[in-house]
DNA sequence: GTCTATATTATGATAGAC
DNA sequence: GTCTATCATAATATAGAC
């Protein structure tokens, strides 16, 4: 290596675009502008072109993210203040970026879902593993693991739909409303669970 | 007009492949040739060319689109119930079309945010409209003004963030979760203000 | 209005000198 | 491993015959 890690350099200029303009619209050209890479070097490190690149985005960045926001959900003693303190989180990360860092991945998935296999099953991975990882957190609270799931699916649906919302409108609220709505839905599930 | 509609031919295609594959995905060329229209004629019709194209799309289909889900909301007299009907349609809409045709601009929608504010500002109002029909239905049921409104943002990003995770795992589990969740959140509203 | 040909630029990808 | 030049192709967009 004769530049501190071109790789890592090319990894996170992609990761940037991928995540900000999704998979066709980024350029290899710009990626390797934007990491001060030389053109080669991108195929160098990745031989597979796009598609590699992308993939290994989505199996990099996706669990990344996904402990991220894990992490942000035991801010607070209490489980639906800390889902409110979480997406407020969100909420001032994405306003900070300018509304143009959300998801890494939401982009992307989208986009591939009907075009690329390869891209389509990481993308699909990776969200299964959140709801997985999301559902032990809500096992905590709920007894019922499937209702445990259902909570942290909705979770995750609600984020990346409020992130939709939040980026188009360029206003932070729809994430406030996703945060509050979430605590509500933990509130109840928990509640009925006790009436029995 | 020789044949019978060119122009509605165009946009149809445009808007089929805008809401399968995205914005930067979809070329000029493959909406003619889907089509069936010489090239010559999409810029006759369209000479502001793809963002024309685009714009043209987001503000037809989407108020369609919204004015169709809101009319599934409306199945049967309880209106949690309904949600879940609602979710299982679209569920076995998209299970129906391949998972291939979800929101005809959630994928633009998330494209063009931080790219082209023409088309950002088009997606946010297309969003703030269904926002404000499904407030007015929540409306129905809830009293507050501000808590029917939370509902509505709530469903349309549920929704959306579904539709993401179906798509990618070729599963309606994602969308059917979905409907269960609002219809919870529908009823504990609902009860809360009972208590008041 | 219809349709073809083309201009121009950008893309993903490769070859090969160093 | 680095970097440049270039390939082949496809993109958006336009010109102009009919």
């Amino acid at each position: 290596m004769g530049q501190p890690d071109t790789r890592a350099r090319i990894q996170g200029a992609a990761g940037m675009l991928f995540r900000r303009h999704g998979y066709s619209a980024t350029g290899l050209k710009r990626v390797a502008t934007e990491a001060e890479a030389p053109f080669g070097s991108l195929y160098h490190f990745f031989p597979g072109g796009k598609q590699q690149l992308a993939e290994d985005m989505i199996r990099t960045s996706g669990p990344e993210y996904g402990r991220m926001v894990l992490a942000l959900l035991d801010s607070v003693p209490d489980p639906a203040e800390s889902l409110v303190h979480a997406f407020e989180a969100a909420a001032n990360d994405l306003a900070a970026a300018d509304y143009a860092d959300a998801c890494p991945i939401g982009t992307v998935a989208l986009e591939v879902a009907s075009s690329n296999e390869v891209l389509r099953a990481a993308t699909a991975e990776v969200f299964e593993e959140w709801v997985d990882a999301a559902a032990q957190w809500f096992g905590r609270w709920v007894a019922d693991p499937k209702a445990a799931r259902s909570l942290a699916c909705s979770m995750i649906m609600m984020l990346e739909g409020a992130f939709m919302l939040s980026r188009a409108a360029r206003d932070t609220e729809p994430l406030r409303v996703a945060g509050r709505s979430m605590a509500a839905l933990l509130r109840t599930t928990v509640a009925q669970a006790g009436e029995d």
